[in-house]
DNA sequence: TTGTAGGCGTTATCAA
DNA sequence: TTGATAACGCCTACAA
C-alpha cells in the first residue's frame, strides 16, 4: 500500500553494480575518487534501472539546494520577462535552477521570499516591491543572500545589482534638450520603486544644469505598464489647455509604448515631428519597426551575471559590507524618436 | 567549523517551547492534532528564533516536493510569459511552487526533463519542443506525470492540455472568405511543432471547403517570432511578382504583429484595406491599439487550471489513460484586421 | 493529545 | 579507492 510507487534508489544501483552505496554516489560525483572500471559498472546499472540522484535529498544532505529563488513582478512588461528567461538560461547551464515567485497584484513580497526561505534556496533575486527588514534579517540569519535586481533601497546591508539610471536619464535629457526640447512631460513609473525615482530625478536635475526651469518639467503617473502609461496620456492630452510639451520621457519602454501608441492613434500626432520620446531600458519591443524608440539599454545578461556573482560571493562570505552594490552602465540607443541635436540650440533634423 | 550556519531547526523550537520535536511539526500541520495552548507556545518560539519549516527536509520526507517543474521556449513570445506567470500565480496561490526551464537555443528538452526528474517534482509542464520517448517512459517509471501545454503529440500516452487549433483557424478561414479575401498566404511557426500544424490544416481546409483552390494558398516560414515572420514578409514581397494575396494568417500573434509592422513599415500598406490579418493567440499586445488584431484568444487561465487538474489527476492515478487529452474552445476576437464579412454565402456561425 | 523510534535518499567522515 | 556509519530535518507510525 505504501510501496507502490517504484522509487529506484542508489541501493537498487549498488546492489545491481556489486558496490556499496556510497560508490554509487561518487559515481555521479564528478571529481570524485573512484575508478574508472566501477564507475562505468555503476553507470550502467543505473541506466538500465533508470535511476536519477534525487536532488531534494542531496540538498538535504549537504546542505546545499542548488536552486536560486527569483521574484518576479509583472511579467507583461518584456524587460522582466528577458530577465527572468536570463536567470534561467544561466542558472541552468550551471547546473543549478530557478524557483519562480511572483507577486501579482496585492499579493506580498514578503510571502513569496518566506516560501523561498523555506525551501532553503541558495540565494534570492528579488526583482520588484519593498521587502520588510523583518525578513531581510531573517534571510540574513538564515544565511540566504538576497540581492536586489534593478533596484536598490536605503538599507546598505541589501544588495542590488542595477543600472546607471540617473545618469541614463541625465543622458536622455541632454539629447532632448539638444534636440530643441523645451517643454517637458515626464511619465513615471511607481512613485514608490527606486527605479522611477532614481530617473526621473536624474532627468529632472540635468535639465535644471541645462536651464530649463523647473516649471516647464510636468510630471505624471504611468504606472508602469502599457495601459497605465496610455490612459494617463489620454487624460492629459484630451481636453489640456496646458501648455503643450515637445518631449516626453517615459520611464521605462514599456510605458513609452504605450505613449507613442495614444500620441498617435488618439490624438494623430506624429513622433518625433510632434512631439519627441524617449524611454529607458532597450527591450526587444522598443527597437522594432513602429517605434525604434531612442533610449538607454540596461544589459541584462551582465547584470544577470553579476547578480549571480554576488549571490555566491555572499553566500560564501567572501563579501563583507563594502561594494554591495554593483551600478553596470546603459547603453544609450539612438532610436528615431529624439532627432539627432546639433548641439547648437535650434535643432537641425538630420536622420537620413 | 561545520557549524558555522546558523541553521534552526524543529529540535531547536521544540527545546525552547518545552516539548517534543514531532510536536513542533504539528504546529505547522494545518488540522493536525494539537492543543492551542501547545500550538500557540510552538509558533512563539519559532518565531522568537525565526524558525522556518525547511520544505526540503519535508520533500524528503513524505515524497511530496509541492514543486511542478515548467517547461518553457521563447519567452520572446508574450503568450509563454503569460502562461508561464499563470503558472506561478495558480501554483504559489495553492502552496505550491514553480522550477522553471527553459529549452534556449539548441539545448535539449529531454535535458531539462532529465533535471526537473532529479527532483522528484510533482509534475512537470512542457511548452514545447519533442521529447524523446525514452524520457516519457523514465518519468512515467517515476510516476511523475507530464503535461503538455499547447501541444500533443501522436504518443496517446502523453496528456495534452490545448486549444481547438483546427477550429479556430477554420473560423478565422471563413471569417476572411466572408471578407473577400481570395489569394491566402499563410505564415507559419515551427514545421515541426503541433500547433503550428494543426492551425495551417484547419486553416487550409476551411477555405477548401470553402471552395478555395489550394494554388490560391501560399505559405512561408515566419519561424514562430517577430523577426522571422518580418523578415518572411519583408522578402516575400519584396520582388516578388507573384499573386498578391488579399488575406494573410499569421499561425500566431507574435508573428502577426511582426508581419503587420512589415507590411506597414517597409511597404506602407494597409490592414485591412490592402490586405486583411488575422493572427491565433489573442495575447495582449495584440489587441493594443496600433494593431486590434483579429485573432483567437487561447483561454490562458482555463488551460492552466485544466492541466494542473490533469496533473493532479495523473498522479494520484485517478486518471487512466482515456480523457488523457484536453481540448478547450479559443474565443473569436473580432479586430479591426479583418473586415465583417457581409454575410453571404457560407457565413454560418457555428461550425458543422 | 503527546512522545518515542524509525525512515526518506543522499552526502560526509573516517577507517580500512 | 572503497565501505561502514553517521548526519541532514522532517514526517509517519505506534505507543503511552
Amino acid at each position: 500500500m505504501k510501496r507502490t510507487r517504484n522509487r529506484v534508489t542508489s541501493y537498487d544501483v549498488a546492489r545491481l553494480a556489486g558496490v556499496s552505496q556510497p560508490t554509487v554516489s561518487r559515481a555521479f560525483t564528478p571529481g570524485a575518487s573512484i575508478t574508472k572500471d566501477k564507475r562505468d559498472r555503476v553507470l550502467a546499472a543505473a541506466k538500465q534501472l533508470s535511476y536519477l540522484p534525487n536532488s531534494i535529498a542531496r540538498s538535504l544532505a549537504n546542505a546545499r539546494s542548488n536552486i536560486v529563488a527569483v521574484i518576479v513582478g509583472d511579467m507583461h512588461n518584456p524587460f522582466y520577462a528577458e530577465s527572468l528567461q536570463a536567470f534561467i538560461t544561466r542558472l541552468q547551464d550551471s547546473g543549478r535552477h530557478v524557483l519562480a515567485f511572483t507577486i501579482s497584484d496585492g499579493r506580498d513580497c514578503d510571502d513569496a521570499l518566506m516560501q523561498a526561505l523555506g525551501y532553503h534556496v541558495d540565494g534570492i533575486v528579488v526583482t520588484s516591491a519593498h521587502l520588510s527588514s523583518d525578513l531581510i534579517s531573517t534571510s540574513q540569519d538564515a544565511g540566504i543572500p538576497i540581492v536586489l535586481f534593478n533596484r536598490r533601497t536605503a538599507d546598505p546591508a541589501l544588495a542590488s545589482v542595477r543600472c546607471e539610471n540617473e545618469a541614463g536619464a541625465a543622458t536622455l535629457a541632454r539629447a532632448m534638450c539638444n534636440a530643441g526640447g523645451r517643454e517637458f512631460l515626464i511619465i513615471r513609473g511607481d512613485p514608490q520603486g527606486s527605479t522611477s525615482r532614481d530617473r526621473v530625478n536624474g532627468f529632472r536635475s540635468e535639465l535644471e544644469a541645462l536651464g530649463v526651469a523647473p516649471g516647464r518639467v510636468e510630471e505624471i503617473d504611468g504606472q508602469s505598464s502599457y495601459a497605465g502609461s496610455y490612459d494617463a496620456v489620454l487624460s492629459r492630452f484630451k481636453d489640456k489647455v496646458r501648455p503643450f510639451p515637445d518631449a516626453i520621457f517615459a520611464v521605462n519602454d514599456i510605458m513609452a509604448i504605450g505613449c507613442a501608441d495614444a500620441l498617435r492613434g488618439e490624438f494623430g500626432l506624429a513622433i518625433p515631428d510632434d512631439i519627441m520620446l524617449a524611454g529607458f531600458d532597450g527591450v526587444r519591443e522598443a527597437t522594432r519597426a513602429p517605434y525604434e524608440l531612442t533610449t538607454i539599454r540596461q544589459p541584462i545578461e551582465v547584470m544577470v551575471e553579476k547578480t549571480l556573482d554576488l549571490l555566491e560571493r555572499k553566500q560564501s562570505g567572501t563579501l563583507e559590507d563594502a561594494g554591495n552594490s554593483l551600478v553596470v552602465t546603459g547603453e544609450l540607443i539612438a532610436g528615431k524618436t529624439v532627432p539627432a541635436g546639433t548641439a547648437a540650440p535650434g535643432g537641425d533634423g538630420d536622420r537620413s
